[in-house]
DNA sequence: CGATGGATATCGCAC
DNA sequence: GTGCGATGTCCATCG
């Protein structure tokens, strides 16, 4: 059975020879497909896993991607990136969808027992997302305020280069050492600590012995564990929350 | 138009009222509900976006996770994490999903200018999946062969817990030194060997100031920053990919 | 292509 | 609930 027009066409049950066809067709098109039905999946690439018999929802997209999703949770229980190839197949009697991507070596394998719905799509999406509260925000409301880190603080660059990565803002303070600030926008953990310990150590060494260098860790707020890991470096954490 | 039995139901261009009144019923016979058209999405939460027109797919979950997807990416653009109260509403004529999380209080809008398909089905999945290549898996053949690291390792513990963290295998080398390994099971950056750099200094004001503690990160390879920054601390590298 | 770091990360586990 | 680390993380950016 198919309802069919310009820009979706459904399938209901359809046996494993008019799924696969189906599937081809609508892959070759560069169409959206969804298959809802019970399945087995295979994965091998750069970590292996089997999923036992059950009922998915698979997403196949014209860029690519590959997903599976079962009843629960946000994330995928398998999938492939964009940039794959789907191929739609008969093995056994049941229809099955193979996806492949080239580098790293990763393969795919849905087989279904039954597929209860097949559809496909026409679809094309040019709007973009518009998102705030990023860390970009962030950047920018100290650039427009810089004493929100400190009085005198003066931003002489963004993404300063160093060995140790990029610093999100470098600077001078009111009496003109050095000053790295790194962004977080939200609860930071000890990592965030480390990551601003590497960059004061790496301009220690870039910049003359002598020079004063002092890194600031701008976020919310911190864990105790970072705290402490700040305390120890002789960092500064000053804390900066989203708007309002 | 409808097709249905007792596992699934399709409705092809529905009006406001039919949407709201099949992802309602869906919802509350904790159904899965897939449903493409053109829609804008708007999202306020931990950050917030907006996202105009456009062909879209939407998926509801019994479990209250909600993802809207478009032609490209493997990542939704918008999305409600489990645990989200769904609801359905018709407003300026348009049928709309709104998802609420209670804590952090985040809520996600989709409206629809145009429903091409409704879906909703019966779905039931108890099969877990089975991941091989895994930490989990790389810690199970050190300790099963802890000459890997080097020769005459001797594991004492895993998970060893440390002011910093737990360590993934704590143990003493062929001459009674305290031995900490760092796990990973790809490539590693910079911020593993601080991880492990971390591990070795709380074990080092933990345990006398003489004892001598050497740190190993065990992983396929590591970056050059890494390599730099483990040789800094006195950190040791051993290469260990994955099985084949 | 690899390296680096952000993310509404998500997810799972321990406390 | 928070904290912490793993993830087939994904993803954009940059070299």
């Amino acid at each position: 059975m198919t309802i069919a027009d310009g820009d979706s066409a459904t399938l209901h049950r359809p046996d494993p020879e008019t799924a696969r066809d189906r599937v081809a067709a609508a892959v070759a098109a560069e169409n959206l497909v969804t298959v809802f039905g019970r399945c087995t999946v295979e994965y091998e690439g750069r970590a292996a896993s089997t999923l036992g018999p059950g009922d998915r929802l698979v997403v196949l997209k014209p860029d690519g991607t590959a997903l599976v999703h079962t009843d629960e949770g946000q994330k995928p229980v398998n999938w492939q990136p964009p940039g794959c190839t789907h191929e739609a197949s008969v093995a056994d009697g049941e229809f099955r969808i193979l996806s492949r991507r080239a580098s790293p070596e990763e393969r795919l394998v849905v087989a279904f027992e039954r597929v209860e719905q097949l559809s496909t799509f026409d679809v094309t999406d040019r709007n973009d997302l518009a998102l705030q509260g990023t860390e970009e925000d962030l950047r920018q409301r100290v650039l427009d305020d810089p004493d929100l880190v400190e009085a005198g603080f003066r931003p002489l660059a963004t993404e300063r280069e160093t060995p140790a990565g990029a610093v999100d803002i470098y600077g001078k303070d009111r009496d003109g050492a050095t000053v790295v600030v790194e962004l977080k926008r939200k609860r930071v953990g000890p990592d965030a600590a480390g990551q601003l310990s590497r960059y004061v150590e790496a301009l220690d060494r870039e910049l003359h012995a002598d020079a004063e260098i002092r890194g600031f860790l701008v976020a919310p707020s911190v864990t105790e564990r970072a705290r402490e890991l700040l305390a120890e470096k002789g960092l500064e954490f000053v804390s900066l929350g989203p708007p309002e």
